[in-house]
DNA sequence: AGTGCTATGATAGACGGGTTCTTTTGTCTA
DNA sequence: TAGACAAAAGAACCCGTCTATCATAGCACT
């Protein structure tokens, strides 16, 4: 009637106990021969390891873990696993638990809508995780409130700070100062701006290294469009750019693929990349799916980033956690999508 | 002196105990609380819930998997997690996961190596997971000898099916049928093939049913040629063909990827697509990336595979496992690459 | 006073691995 | 033959959750 079999019939996993009733000998020998510990006769342990084999013994996790409170896995919770941003995130910091032998406990929330931070932690909380990362790429209706849980390492991704939770991100606003610098140098002006959709963390801090970037110059910023971060939502933009504006120079891109669709629409209406309008994007994503690959652009360091955000989830011995916010800078380059403005 | 402090004062994580101790019940009554059970008292029950609140109270992980003897996680082994391929894995096996309210165990094997079944197995097994999935987008060494651990569900993600594993795979042999039936029918025949790295599955089917296709019509296929999967070595591809056969019509890349370099040689060679030449590719997943998609391709449900895959790998109670292989049929789409063949 | 119900506590056990303490067994030496 | 000592193996218990009993108290209704 138990709800699991107790005895040997049944499909409850293998346990010590099985072993040991099958070689013959007490539990703690299994649980020494299992952990190579010494005091073990040669041949008692032959008998054990020929007992696990047959009948397929593996350790229980649960178990384990209950007893030495770690779980060896960090929990990762975002919303859409395919967008580049969390896949990119998803790469870094799988290399980094690889590093430390760990797993990955991956929830995707909602695939369109926001959720709180709360609830993501109150869904991580209950997995076995030895810290959370969440993915804020759009914010949070809470995150100002928020409070972390105490007793298990949080970070969030994202590039706003927070004073009671560790926040790390690429540097979404000082990729555009890059840019927008590299565009100064060549002699650019009229520089404008095609971002992503405004609810998203990372399309804010682009943008408003752009703005940022002009009014430092003391050059008003022209209205900048709004894509969603596609190719085709790019060459919408570039079109209405090339016949709507005459005064441009250069178009910023707040990723690579609007950039892409952009230079399309530029040379569909005419007008030569780079010679007559210089368009850079963002995240140098576009090499596996265009050939000669022109644009210029800003790398991440996803790894880094990856390494960052997971080190501070689980926090060494000793290490333990202050709050910080880490921006990790963008590296520039430079393709052939830009040259001097013409004159 | 014990490694995990059994008193107040440690970071222990806060248990039932400790709950009921603030709250002055019994620990019963906290896990009737916890697991909203009938006959408390509502006083009785805010004043616990308040101490859960105070003391930050969850649930060990551990101590209920232990008990209850699941865990709410599926193991999911795979090699390079930015791969198209294994991507959109993760994508299709995220939402059908989170349809049964549970959650990925995600690991990385080697980003570039092959591993073995054995291996992944072994590493998944120390997980957290109610069942375990592998992608095999490599041949593994020990495909053919492989057993699976008795006691937990596993699926194998390739085409090749096994006499004792359920495999499950979107159907990359078929979808070369898809294509090359569609250019049959527009009347090409000198159909050229790009395909992937050797080493890969998804390309050793894709091939082979090209070549099948071509051979049930009695066409001698002429000598595939070999890509990474990458827009650049589509183009160096193209190149290679438009400058060597002038005699083929078609051209069928085997992802969407190299097609987009191989249409870009193409023209750049001063050939016309689709009047000069028709080109196909596989995946549908260029439209984030280049502006006015106009590639005749196979779109596959990843969705689909992903419930297949994960309702094999976690079974539920009753639908226990025969050994199936499931090959889930693309859907042609049909686009402007593609048209009648020059006479 | 008896019956029936609700609210709670006390106690124990199952789950599986690991640690600590203790006991048994075996061998060597005085 | 007794004593010393080490190796081998066992017994007990902990980790935290959940459930299964049982016991007890309080209250209401007959």
């Amino acid at each position: 009637m138990a709800r699991r079999p107790s005895n040997d019939t049944g499909t409850r996993p293998v346990s010590m106990a099985d072993v040991a009733r099958a070689a013959g000998v007490s539990q703690q020998t299994v649980s020494r021969v299992a952990n190579g510990l010494p005091n073990v006769n040669e041949q008692t342990r032959q008998r054990v390891q020929a007992a696990m084999q047959e009948l397929g013994f593996r350790p229980s996790y649960a178990g384990r873990s209950l007893r030495d409170g770690r779980y060896h896995s960090v929990g990762l919770c975002i919303n859409d696993v395919t967008k580049f941003g969390n896949l990119s995130m998803i790469d870094g910091i799988a290399s980094a638990a690889r590093e430390h032998n760990c797993a990955i406990t991956l929830v995707e929330m909602s695939k369109t809508e926001e959720f709180s931070l709360a609830e993501a932690t109150r869904r991580m909380a209950a997995l076995p995780v030895d810290g959370i990362i969440i993915g804020m790429s759009r914010m949070a209706p809470d995150f100002e409130t928020f409070d972390p849980l105490p007793g298990i390492g949080t970070v969030i991704v994202t590039m706003y700070a927070h004073p009671r939770v560790t926040t790390v991100d690429s540097d979404h606003y000082g990729c555009s100062l890059l840019l927008m610098d590299h565009l100064f140098e060549l002699g650019h002006e009229q520089i404008r701006y095609i971002g992503g959709p405004s609810f998203s963390v990372d399309e804010q801090f682009r943008r408003a290294g752009w703005q940022d970037a002009l009014e430092r110059k003391h050059i008003e910023p022209v209205e900048p469009l709004e894509g969603d971060w596609s190719a085709n939502s790019g060459y919408e933009a570039g079109r209405y750019l090339a016949e709507h504006d005459r005064t441009m120079t250069a178009i910023y891109a707040a990723n690579d693929q609007m950039a892409n669709g952009a230079i399309a629409a530029l040379r569909d209406s005419g007008l030569r990349v780079p010679e007559d309008v210089s368009v850079v994007g963002v995240d140098d994503s576009l090499d596996d799916f265009v050939a000669h690959n022109e644009l210029t652009t800003v790398r991440f360091d996803l790894h880094q980033r990856g390494r960052e955000v997971f080190e501070h989830a689980v926090p060494e011995a000793g290490t333990a956690g202050k709050t910080v916010a880490i921006r990790i800078p963008g590296q520039l380059i430079i393709r052939h999508s830009t040259a001097i403005p013409r004159a």
